[in-house]
DNA sequence: CGGTATCCTCGGAGATACTG
DNA sequence: CAGTATCTCCGAGGATACCG
């Protein structure tokens, strides 16, 4: 039973911008509108597949708008609603914090569990 | 090779702060010092070795203090640093932000990716 | 009591191929 | 071009048991 533990709307929020790309896709899309495949050139280890679904995600949220335009190639939009953009500062807020902390021994490539446990 | 994408602040903190827990333990812990038995207690859906795992994260990240009492039985004290205090008006300022966000359909228990995709 | 080590499982996420 | 479906695999994370 993975049920929310406290419905605290943190929980809520974190289960959304949890992971390594909402935020840089949120970051992406601040400058304006692009496309998907704008995005995939931005992010090029993302996979086609994880792309797809933390648009999704965000779109689901209300952070993010999706525009299709039909035709071929088919081309679709990607930029950030009203409430999206209300999002941005408060990343920025998130990383000036993290850069004024003291001892942030700036983060390992990628944070294993074994990096903290063994070594 | 599962580097981070752009070495920005942003990523960084979202490597920290990511995943369930981080969050409501820098919660928890807003109100004063906690022992790992009294944050067990609070999150009881949180496994032992998870618990573990994600306070040496906070603590090697500079946001939690992890102090120790040897003795029988051992006792050990978890509490923000004066950095870490410093996150919770942030967290709270995204909670804020998030409860505004029109079209914040109330997430589901668990967002499974068959959440979005089948259903 | 708090932490670590070991085992095991289940689902997150990559690769690939196909549709509109 | 954008999205979905299928298959696969690896590792995050639970359960358990044992130390200081």
């Amino acid at each position: 039973m993975k049920d929310l533990v406290s419905y605290c709307p943190i929980e809520e929020v974190m289960q959304v911008l949890s992971g390594r790309w909402p935020t840089l896709l949120v970051y992406y899309l601040k400058d304006g509108v692009k496309r998907f495949s704008d995005l995939k050139r931005d992010n090029p280890t993302v996979s086609h597949k994880m792309l797809t679904f933390e648009l999704r995600k965000l779109e689901h949220a209300g952070i993010v708008q999706r525009k299709v335009f039909e035709g071929y190639p088919l081309r679709v939009e990607y930029s950030l609603t009203a409430g999206g953009r209300g999002l941005v500062p408060l990343i920025d807020a998130l990383g000036d914090w993290w850069d004024q902390l003291p001892g942030a021994v700036s983060m390992q490539p990628k944070i294993h569990q074994s990096a903290l446990t063994g070594e």
